[in-house]
DNA sequence: ACGCTTCGTCGAAGCGTTTCGACAGATCGA
DNA sequence: TCGATCTGTCGAAACGCTTCGACGAAGCGT
């Protein structure tokens, strides 16, 4: 394994110029940086990344937030990651993945202590989350990607959930629909202060009083199962219910096999929008979902370039930047028959 | 940010032996260490990553190899990833994720070059991965999550695909089906010589041929729109059958769908098996999918394992290890109509 | 022709660990 | 009682890089 040693040897110069060749913290004649350039050829040159980490305090690591207990990541998530690895990639950094939720606040610790990140993106945000005050404190830069409850002063990237249950809402009403479910996740997340959860809770309730319409919001489990059990809660509430608005793509699908059985006709019958959905997930209903397409690999780039950028120029001013989700109309959503 | 210099002054003792308190390379009184502990806790300190990766040569990070090329990751891919996670905190290891595929050679060329990484975890494996060439040539240790052709001299660790098709069809045998259509990966994925999709085909085969029974492998794209084509194309070649096996999660939807809308009565007219399934998915469909549920963490965390016992024994005989999907029934299998 | 910058390069001092050789003192068998 | 053998500890030399101060050689205006 040659070194930078071995590298000026061969190049006849010292160490520190091969070392500001590579670099570019000073200027280098022309004719040197040539030679340099070629003696690293030659050898097959690749700098330690140990050693460079040691010297200048920074590892061109950065953390990976996510706590991967078991129940695996939805599509959405996995966006997440494969935008912001993408983001690090380009920029010559590298990801690492650290299972730490907002409970492991020693295991955090330990890590931001150890020296072998130079940030940190935090996901699985919860409105209260022990890892920002964690990283606040220990002056670590860090993006999160969510929302806590109290921003001010944080960088934060996330999904515009607000602005998304808007656009939903607006599209069902001027279908027609008059009366419409929020189908959110559930119970258990609600109590928890899960962001996503109870920020749509209020955006929905916001656009219920501002069409003048009815409707009510159901929590419920994130799986097929729970989406069908909704979606009869829901019919039991509201009878006269044409509008569906559903958070989890499990659930959705659910409610298109209960409303199936129940020989109600999505579109006709029943309009059905889902939220926060890939394509991919989409397409696997049938008819297809129409829905708030996320913008998951936009949002993890984002937020690795936001971080990045404080790295490089030890910015540490607020910044936020919320991703609107995209209406895809696709066969689930149609003009209402009650109108007619 | 205290140093062992620190630890060692205020323990007053040397920083070598701060260094065998920690590392446990030598023996030391239980006086001292707890000194040197005391210490340490009192200065809340941490070793420096980097420091103790120049000067011990080894980071105790791993990489985990997996091309994130826009398309996202399916359930078992992401549990391969958390098993992996999992496997490596439990060891003191952290995961690095690298988004190198079998055609980014260079770039890992570079990554191994870097010392950052002691060892690779491979993941996306083709039949001839032009990685696995390149890992063994600069003799750096990885173990496969999934096979190459030519496994002799390698580790590796994977689904039992031979395993999973014969229980599957079998499964189907056993329930009267005597046609039976295989629904593999696409057409591109076959070419390309995509592992699982080679095997499966071939295991098909010979578990049709076991069995005395007539049936048609069908190319699908792993989509919902793919499975229904795919289907389609099915009955067209075998009109009598009355078994499908599934490959993908996706198309397996498509099919279900399809079938639903020629007015063909799951599973009482065809029994469907998906294959490499989480039951997660499976719920998804209804009738919920029977399915051969994919063991993805218990494979993530063994190939991890294997890893890292190799790190700390310099062992490096071949290993293989197969863990096949086990059978889960559920909604769409049931004894063949067509038998009685 | 003079001092003053600017440019390009060098040597050396870290960065915070691990690890090796050495060594004092305790332990032991004969 | 005497070497031989362990135990536990220390000091110093790496590990491979970055970075700082210094300095000779040009280039500048006057």
């Amino acid at each position: 394994m040659a070194t930078m040693t071995d590298v000026a040897r061969r190049a006849g110069v010292s160490v520190s110029t091969v070392s500001y060749v590579l670099t570019g913290t000073r200027p280098i004649s022309e004719a040197t940086r040539e030679k340099v350039l070629a003696a690293m050829a030659e050898l097959g040159y690749q700098p330690n990344a140990m050693a460079r980490g040691l010297a200048s305090r920074r590892s061109n690591i950065v953390g990976l937030l996510l706590p991967l207990t078991g129940r695996g990541l939805g599509a959405t998530e996995t966006a997440f990651v494969t935008g912001a690895t993408e983001a690090a990639r380009e920029a010559g950094y590298h990801l690492m993945l650290c299972s730490v939720g907002s409970d492991d606040a020693d295991e955090l610790q330990s890590l931001a202590t150890q020296r072998l990140l130079d940030g940190f993106l935090v996901m699985e945000v919860q409105l209260e989350d022990r890892r920002v005050e964690l990283l606040r404190k220990l002056e670590s830069s860090f993006v999160l990607i969510g929302r806590t409850q109290d921003t001010t002063g944080l960088a934060c990237v996330d999904i515009d959930f607000e602005q998304t249950v808007d656009d939903a809402v607006a599209h069902l009403v001027g279908l027609g629909h008059r009366t419409i479910a929020y189908v959110n996740h559930s119970e258990a997340s609600l109590a928890r202060g899960y962001g996503p959860a109870k920020r749509t809770a209020a955006a929905f309730e916001a656009a219920l009083a501002r069409h003048g319409i009815t409707g009510v919001m159901v929590p419920s489990e994130d799986t097929a199962t729970g989406g069908r059990r909704a979606i009869g809660t829901a019919r039991e509430l509201c009878p006269r219910l044409t509008g569906v608005l559903v958070m989890n793509e499990n659930a959705a699908l659910g409610i298109l096999a209960e409303l199936r059985e129940a020989a109600l006709d999505v579109p006709w019958d029943v309009s059905v929008v889902s939220m926060v959905t890939s394509a991919a997930v989409a397409d696997l209903a049938s008819p297809a979902l129409t829905a708030m397409t996320s913008p998951g690999a936009a949002v993890g780039a984002a937020a690795t370039r936001v971080l990045l950028r404080r790295l490089a120029e030890g910015d540490t001013s607020t910044y936020q930047e919320l991703l609107p989700c995209v209406l895809e109309v696709r066969g689930t959503t149609a003009e209402s028959r009650r109108n007619k």
